[in-house]
DNA sequence: CAACCCAAGCTTTTT
DNA sequence: GCTTGGGTTG
């Protein structure tokens, strides 16, 4: 490619909706984006044609939600204009992108630039122990859900401060029992404040406030950031949609790329208002539209197209595509999870055989990570490879956060979660006691414990002569390792605290076989450092410390995401991690009422909606072919559930359904059958011998004919326990405790809890779906 | 202060 | 059913 070439010679790749949203470059831009309708192209074009245009790429914000969808755009890019322009690119995660900026700036609002990222495991346990400290209940202040209530608030700009003053909250707060809340937030707040942390929510709330409290800084942003484009501007939540707007104020030239109808996020803050009303907030905005697919069969297009139709709230759209037909969705309906994980493996084996594939040509999905189990020990039963992603990240092993709290400890002393994660790992003597006497003493004199720590005879402290000396040796140790952080790599200094502080002699002496896998996590995390170090060190502007190692792993959950990997794997992964990527084959298992739509979703239309964007994302995610999925009976809570078939199979229409995939499985045959010969009828329903299941009855399926969902049968009527609307106060009867009062109620809906005093036996708490209690009255 | 035992919570999705 | 965290005991 001619490297000055003003000239789009690409131009060619694209089709005319495509060419009008990579040409429209200046003003307002919103495109509609179907799902396979080339988005990331468009946008990839489009940065490449504004640089090729002459714009500078430090000129250019690009925002996406993930790292992978950053990185790959990043790679797309460079091929075309070259990776040394390209590295110039704003181009990252709204959160990568805004630490960046509170890296730089965030000393006007007092935060040092190495402020710490506080992960959800760390603001739960700084809740944890500020709800203990104040000794209130803990069962009625949950710091989970605490948590969630703050971050709802920060991802709507809502500060602490806001909060306390506003009465209707506060009113709120005194009628659901939880007073203190406002009083928490605003300690939360300061806590993290004062270890120079913040949390995920902080970097989308403390951007909005730097750029609004400082108006130099605002101008110094807008003026530099000249072009800004948005992807999956769906998911964005209120105080993204406020930062980009600010952001975008001066020239406009914003360019927000999205698809209503894959709007997933909302439990997060995401606000799909943001996409429906862009045309509001910008009147002369041009709007365009993508509809053609180009990643599915006709089949696949058609049916999908069909489920989304049901929902109310969306933009008009019409996607289409030129592809084949392709075959029909295969519906299986399997007795247990086990047994639909063994067909899902079954069919994958065979699919694989008989069309020459490879297993990364599969994908399976799932609404919930704990449906992984079954999946993957039919997986390995079957000895196809299969990699799960997500889940909980390699970052969040208790082993390699222990290391990296030493990382963080290191980098920024305040940091009190990390402390407290390694004062006594490994073992050194040091318990509870001693660090509540520490604690204590840091708050009565207004300092951090590192002070604390690094003064220790100044404070008179109630602490055995022995214990204040591994005190001692432990600060030594650290303010040693600490001399090494400016000028020495972080791998070094990694490997350095893994040896100085004793974590590998202390794992590799544990021979069990967690331990061995703990120790081989802690040299996973080493070569990890050894790998970001290399890889800096080539960059010219790279950042091979510690701090830029911090920086980099803070937010990058989907480290171990990144594709490729080591060798051709199947992929498993929830629906929501599978949103933007595409494969050949795709099993979408557990199509089952309440757990797909979920339970909390059934009931109130917004989330429901939710849902069956959530389906129809899943559905856009193959090119060739669907598998869809359910059991009857599934494991969950330890204890095998019963289920009916999603509503959602109803609304699929069913000219792309096989007709195979309706008939009942009543003549199944109780074998698995050889390979090879299942290929003529690739639907015919079998099931293994172990799974036959004695206790399930096979009556026709209730949705044979099935236009519109089916009412609930008789099993699930049954199984339903009837729940009355309980009042503090009432009166109530059990079978076995007999009459008592109802003292407490919490929880919604089926997961109720109530606590009743009994006349007989006293107080219990009792979960009303399992109580049946009778009112009486 | 460490080792052991038991209870609770988890199973909606994540930067 | 499994994991985590808290509490109790030695």
């Amino acid at each position: 490619m001619v490297p000055n070439s003003a000239v789009i010679d690409y131009f060619k790749a694209l089709n005319e909706s495509q060419r009008k949203a990579v040409a429209a470059t200046e003003g307002p831009v919103i495109v509609i984006a179907g799902a396979g309708a080339g988005k990331t192209r468009v946008l990839t074009y489009r940065i490449a044609q504004l640089m090729k245009g002459g714009i500078d790429a430090f000129r250019i914000l690009a925002l996406t939600f993930t790292n992978k969808a950053a990185r790959e755009m990043r790679e797309r890019i460079a091929q075309m204009v070259g990776v040394s322009e390209a590295k110039n690119l704003w181009m990252g995660t709204f959160h990568s992108v805004f630490a960046r900026i509170l890296r730089a700036e965030g000393h006007h609002l007092g935060y040092p630039s190495h402020f710490t990222i506080y992960d959800t495991q760390d603001s739960v346990s700084v809740l944890t122990q500020l709800i203990k400290e104040k000794k209130l209940d803990k069962d009625v202040y949950k710091p989970k859900l605490i948590l969630a209530r703050i971050s709802q608030f920060k991802n709507n700009l809502i500060t602490a401060k806001a909060y306390r003053r506003n009465p209707e909250w506060q009113a709120y707060d005194q009628a659901s029992k939880r007073p203190k809340t406002a009083e928490i937030y605003t300690e939360y707040a300061e806590r993290c404040f004062r270890a120079g942390a913040m949390d995920f929510d902080d970097l989308l709330l403390q951007t909005h406030a730097l750029l609004t409290r400082f108006p130099a800084v605002l101008a110094a942003y807008q003026d530099r950031f000249r072009y800004l484009m948005v992807d999956e501007y769906q998911d964005t939540n209120h105080a993204q949609y406020v930062i980009v707007k600010a952001l975008a104020a001066r020239y406009e030239n914003l360019c927000v790329v999205g698809d209503d109808a894959q709007s997933i996020y909302s439990f997060r803050g995401a606000n799909i208002r943001n996409i429906l009303n862009f045309q509001k907030d910008y009147p002369d905005a041009k709007i365009l539209r993508l509809e053609q697919n180009y990643r599915s069969t006709k089949c696949i297009v058609g049916a999908a197209n069909s489920v989304i139709k049901k929902n109310r709230e969306q933009l008009e759209k019409n996607i289409w595509t030129h592809n084949q037909m392709g075959k029909p969705i295969q519906l299986y309906r399997a007795y247990s999870d086990a047994e639909e994980a063994a067909y899902i493996a079954r069919t994958l084996f065979e699919e694989k055989a008989y069309n020459r594939l490879e297993n990364s040509d599969f994908a399976i999905l799932y609404r919930t990570n704990a449906q992984s189990r079954a999946l993957e020990d039919a997986l390995r039963k079957r000895n196809i490879p299969y990699r799960v992603y997500g889940g909980l990240s390699f970052y969040k092993r208790k082993e390699v956060k222990d290391l990296v709290s030493y990382l963080r400890f290191l980098v920024n002393p305040a940091d009190e979660e990390a402390f407290a994660r390694i004062i006594n790992f490994p073992r050194r003597g040091i318990g509870q006691t001693t660090v509540d006497k520490l604690t204590v003493a840091a708050r009565q004199n207004g300092v951090g414990i590192y002070a604390i720590l690094a003064n220790l005879r100044h404070y008179d402290l109630p602490i055995q002569a022995g214990i204040q000396r591994k005190l001692v040796d432990f600060y030594a140790m650290i303010k040693s390792l600490q001399t090494q952080i400016a000028d020495r790599h972080a791998f070094d200094v990694a490997k350095a605290i893994a040896e100085r502080a004793g974590l590998l002699s202390a794992l590799a002496s544990d021979k069990t076989p967690e331990g061995v896998s703990r120790y081989e996590n802690i040299q996973e995390l080493l070569n990890g450092v050894k790998g970001f170090v290399n890889e800096q060190q080539e960059l010219v502007d790279g950042d091979p410390t510690l701090v830029g190692f911090l920086e980099n792993i803070a937010l990058a959950t989907d480290w171990d995401k990144d594709g490729k990997g080591d060798g051709d794997a199947v992929s498993l992964m929830t629906i929501h991690l599978s949103k933007g990527l595409e494969f050949p084959y795709v099993f979408i298992a557990g199509l089952e009422e309440n757990l797909f739509p979920a339970l909390l979703s059934t009931h109130a239309r917004p989330a429901l909606e939710e849902e069956r964007r959530l389906f129809y994302v899943a559905l856009t995610r193959a090119e060739k072919r669907v598998f869809m999925s359910y059991a009857l009976s599934r494991f969950r809570w330890g204890r095998p559930v019963d289920n009916e078939p999603s509503r959602f199979l109803f609304e699929i229409d069913e000219k792309y359904l096989a007709a195979t995939s309706l008939k009942p499985l009543a003549e199944a045959t109780g074998q698995d059958q050889p390979s090879g010969s299942a290929f003529d009828h690739p639907a015919r329903p079998r099931h293994t011998t172990g799974a036959q299941g004695d206790a399930i009855s096979f009556e026709k399926p209730t949705f044979v004919n099935g236009k519109s969902l089916a009412p609930l049968s008789d099993r699930q009527s049954e199984g339903r326990v009837e729940i009355p609307p309980l009042q503090l106060g009432d009166k109530v009867q059990h079978k076995r405790f007999g009459i008592g009062v109802v003292k407490s109620l919490e929880g919604k809906g089926a997961d109720t809890r109530a606590a009743i005093r009994f006349d007989n036996v006293g107080e219990k708490k009792l979960l009303l779906k399992f109580a049946r209690l009778r009112k009486l009255t």
